[in-house]
RNA sequence: GGGCGCGUAGCUCAGUGGUAGAGCACUGUGUUCACACCGCAGGGGUCGCAAGUUCAAUCCUUGCCGCGCCCACCA
């Protein structure tokens, strides 16, 4: 049943996957619970029991009783909870008096050992040593002096109860009880249990802790033990998947020496061996690696990985086996433990620690049946030997210790695979922060431990997807996304294209649909894209180094992608998906199709130069396709097919190499006429001079300065027809004097003039000039007066001062322009 | 109590010691033969508050206000 539901469960993950478009080997899914795997965890365990690093220890742990198990620090959460604040009064036994405790628990005093004050708290100087006689229980307790009172807290004294309270658990044990004499009165189930030394009254018996709690309380103010009770604000444990309060509670676990363990790890941190990003979890990771708290590994459940541990009944002085078997599986009985892989392994070390004359039987987990089975043996005494019944560990490891050891036991280990030694250690683990302790941690450990280096170099550590308030998703609050109702509408690549935008590093995501919608567009104007360019003959490039160009707008566009290509590649060195989208997005849509596309309209079937075009149009999309790839797999795939017969998938295409640089002089041609054209566009809407009515430019002839003059006729010379086509311009004609009624443009120092006779609306063309006049002066002005400042021009960077004299050159030669285009007006 | 982080355009978020950017939303405009899931043009921010360092601070330092998260034994 629970394999269906794994199956189930499992499939709907990969499906996930799947559907997301994840490009994972999936001939080689793993199960932690797979064969293989099992037997790398078996083999762990075993090795680190053989190190000293996994032990058998009686002490408090965080008790689940709901689930009934033993849990990790980890899976507890503390929460704030209304409570109350019990003042109690415990009479001293000599009759001297009364100490006073305060407590949230009350309960637990049934269980009290101590009482503790503070060594140097004079107010209890004389009376510690003294007895205290509990009410209730009548049992008699001792006050002892410890560091862990707070003489400003209440009233300076506290009851211990080492046995429910992880303080009191410490305190006891300095004041010297052993864990083993440590008073218990909770059950697995939490309620009330008679106490070793029977002094809880009857009535109190089976209660839970809740109605203890209450009865408990009545019973002290019957008794005028009760001082006073305050509202407060209670820190409570809860256990993360249960919901209910976790009990501390006394019991035999297997610990794992974290601390040991972590001490590699701290140094791989710290020599850079094992890098943290962003950086800024490096503190969090060493703050809780430098406190770590040995790890509880045994749960007590049925489904999970069975602790190969196994226990063996104590001789007595006679030398026969103690057989207790009901109380043995909880080491409640003097016992042997024999950890080994196989069972034959552990038998074997059996007979070495009990010797020849006994035989080693394999005891029943159902207790009573090995019980009898040995006892049987025992009154036979066949081969005349007694028999020694082991009994296996019922419980099982935590799932993060066999998720710890994923890195390697995937790869084969224990054995040597090819598959680990060409696969360990990985480059870089993705992780999410919320399980940086529970399983980056450990892998970490084990790896080390076990493998002698870090299971990865980097570890990279993304933000959460949050809900649109910002909380964290959870199943038990129903706000989860299901990222295939998002897919289903919006489509897979728009939703990784949203993920990786998003992803600036370490925060977290508000997942906005909005946003997913904007990138389906994304997809949807790419895919339009792809479409014009074959009508127009443009089909798969054959080459993955950039095609030799003439043309200027090809030259430029082969640049563009050599410098987009670099940004990818920083970003990506960098780890910062959102910069390689961003990137991507801005090529694809505001470089490529907004001007590359629009520019080339004309070219691609033009007799001298449409086969360069349509071979550097090719390539620059193929580019886009293999770049995108990584975001948007399924459309990139689906249009590197559609555009023509490949040797290859897309998926497995090299990352580009253009083998090619920017052409300063093509570029700086482009953005001319992309200057013009985006001025006379902003000028027609400006002035509401309609799309339809063509505009002759005159240049204005500017005899102080024929090179901006000549640039600017070049590049409009060359890119005629663009003109023609883009802003609706007819041929340049030069003058040197603009006819009377025109509007005026200013582009890179050249100034062209449109005629436009009586049309011409002259205060909208002098509201629109002397804006831009006045935001040219205003800077050119700001840059002035920093240049006048001699702590400027003498303190600051001589970079930052030539990039002001630079700026100040050009804002003012604009304004001059302006000006004079503005004084013509009249 | 300790640690981390956030507060930048209406919204969701980038960002840099040299007078701020994106997407969406908004306004105007256009159905020109890739795309209205579109094109073109445009408006919008005293970069939480205060002080300090600096020639210069949104960016560094300190304090404060507001918010989130993690860790922690205050009975």
């Amino acid at each position: 049943k629970v394999w269906e539901w794994k199956a189930e469960s499992g499939g709907a993950i990969t499906r996930q996957l799947r559907r997301l478009g994840a490009s994972c080997d999936w001939a080689n899914e793993r199960f932690t619970m797979d064969e293989g795997f099992s037997k790398a965890v078996t083999r762990v365990f075993v090795e680190l029991h053989k190190r000293g690093l996994a032990y058998r220890d009686k002490r408090l742990v965080n008790w689940d009783p709901r689930f009934q198990t033993a849990i990790s620090d980890l899976e507890v959460e503390t929460r704030e909870v209304q409570g109350k604040f019990w003042t109690l009064k415990y009479p001293l036994a000599d009759g001297s008096g009364a100490i006073q405790v305060a407590t949230t628990r009350p309960e637990t005093m049934l269980a009290d050992m101590a009482v503790a004050v503070h060594p140097d708290d004079e107010r209890y100087a004389g009376i510690v040593g003294k007895q205290v006689k509990l009410p209730i229980t009548g049992r008699l307790i001792p006050i002892v002096a410890d560091e862990h009172a707070d003489p400003e807290l209440g009233s300076g004294a506290v009851k211990i109860t080492p046995g429910h309270d992880f303080n009191d658990f410490e305190v006891g044990k300095r004041a010297g009880f052993k864990p083993a004499e440590m008073l218990n009165m909770f059950d697995g189930t939490a309620r009330v249990l008679q106490t070793s030394d029977g002094s809880i009254p009857e009535g109190l018996l089976g209660l839970s802790r809740e109605a203890a709690r209450k009865a408990v309380v009545e019973l002290l103010e019957r008794e005028g033990a009760l001082v006073s009770v305050e509202d407060r604000v209670i820190a409570t444990p809860y256990g993360d998947r249960s919901g209910v309060v976790i009990e501390p509670w006394l019991t035999d676990q297997w610990y794992v020496d974290a601390a040991k363990l972590v001490v590699p790890v701290l140094e791989a941190t710290g020599s850079g061996a094992i890098k943290i990003v962003p950086e800024t979890w490096k503190k969090t990771w060493f703050n809780w690696l430098e406190n770590i708290q040995p790890w509880c590994v045994s749960r007590q459940l049925w489904w999970g990985h069975r602790i190969p541990a196994w226990y063996g009944p104590e001789l007595d002085p006679s030398g026969k086996p103690i057989l207790n078997a009901d109380s043995m599986l909880d080491n409640r009985s003097p016992h042997r433990i024999f950890v080994g892989e196989t069972w034959e392994e552990v038998c074997q070390s059996a007979q070495q620690s009990y010797g020849s004359e006994f035989k080693i039987i394999e005891g029943s987990s159902d207790d009573s049946y090995g019980t009898v089975r040995a006892v049987d043996a025992l009154d036979e005494e066949r081969d005349s030997k007694v028999y020694i019944p082991l009994w296996r560990d019922l419980d099982v490891l935590d799932t993060w210790f066999s998720s710890a050891l994923w890195p390697f036991a995937t790869l084969g280990w224990p054995e040597e695979t090819d598959e680990l030694k060409r696969h360990f250690p990985n480059d870089i683990l993705i992780s999410g922060f919320d399980i940086l302790f529970f399983w980056d941690a450990r892998m970490a450990m084990q790896g080390i431990e076990f493998m002698g280096t870090p299971p990865w170099k980097t570890l990279y550590l993304h933000g959460l997807v949050r809900d649109a308030h910002g909380q964290k998703m959870s199943k038990s609050k129903g706000n989860t996304v299901d990222p295939l109702g998002l897919i289903d509408k919006y489509g897979a690549d728009a939703l990784r294209f949203t993920m990786a935008a998003m992803e600036s590093q370490g925060r977290d995501i508000k997942l906005d649909e909005k946003r997913v919608e904007g990138y389906r567009n994304f997809a949807t104007k790419l895919w339009n894209a792809a479409r014009f360019l074959q009508m127009n003959g443009v089909g798969a490039s054959t080459s993955i180094a950039a095609p030799e160009a003439k043309l200027p707008v090809n030259r430029w566009i082969i640049g563009e992608v050599v410098e987009t290509l670099a940004k990818l590649d920083k970003a990506f060195a960098d780890l910062r998906f959102d910069d390689m989208a961003d990137a991507i997005y801005h090529f694809t849509w505001g470089t490529f199709c907004d001007w590359y596309v629009e520019l080339v309209k004309g070219e691609l079937n033009a007799p001298q130069v449409g086969s360069e075009t349509r071979a550097v149009a090719a390539w620059a999309f193929d580019q886009i396709l293999v770049m995108l790839h990584p975001f948007m797999p399924f459309v990139t795939e689906e249009l590197w097919g559609a555009m023509g017969t490949r040797p290859y998938e897309l998926i497995v295409a090299k990352w580009p190499a253009p083998e090619a640089a920017v052409d300063a002089a093509s570029k700086a041609m482009v953005e001319q006429a992309v200057g013009v054209i985006d001025a006379v566009r902003a000028m027609r809407s400006e002035l509401n001079i309609p799309w339809t009515a063509s505009l002759t430019p005159y240049l204005v002839t500017d005899l102080s300065d024929l090179k901006s003059t000549g640039e600017a006729i070049g590049a409009m010379e060359l890119f005629r027809p663009q003109l023609r086509q883009m802003a609706k311009l007819n041929d340049v004609l030069e003058v040197h004097t603009p006819p009377p009624g025109s509007a005026q443009i200013v582009v890179n120092g050249a100034t062209i003039a449109f005629p436009l006779g009586d049309a011409i609306d002259l205060d909208a063309e002098r509201g629109r000039l002397s804006k831009a006049l006045e935001a040219a002066e205003k800077d050119r002005d700001g840059l002035a007066t920093r240049l006048g400042n001699a702590a400027f021009t003498e303190r600051a960077k001589p970079e930052a001062v030539d990039k002001a004299r630079a700026d100040h050159a050009e804002r003012a030669l604009e304004a001059e322009r302006l000006a004079a285009a503005l004084a013509r007006l009249g």
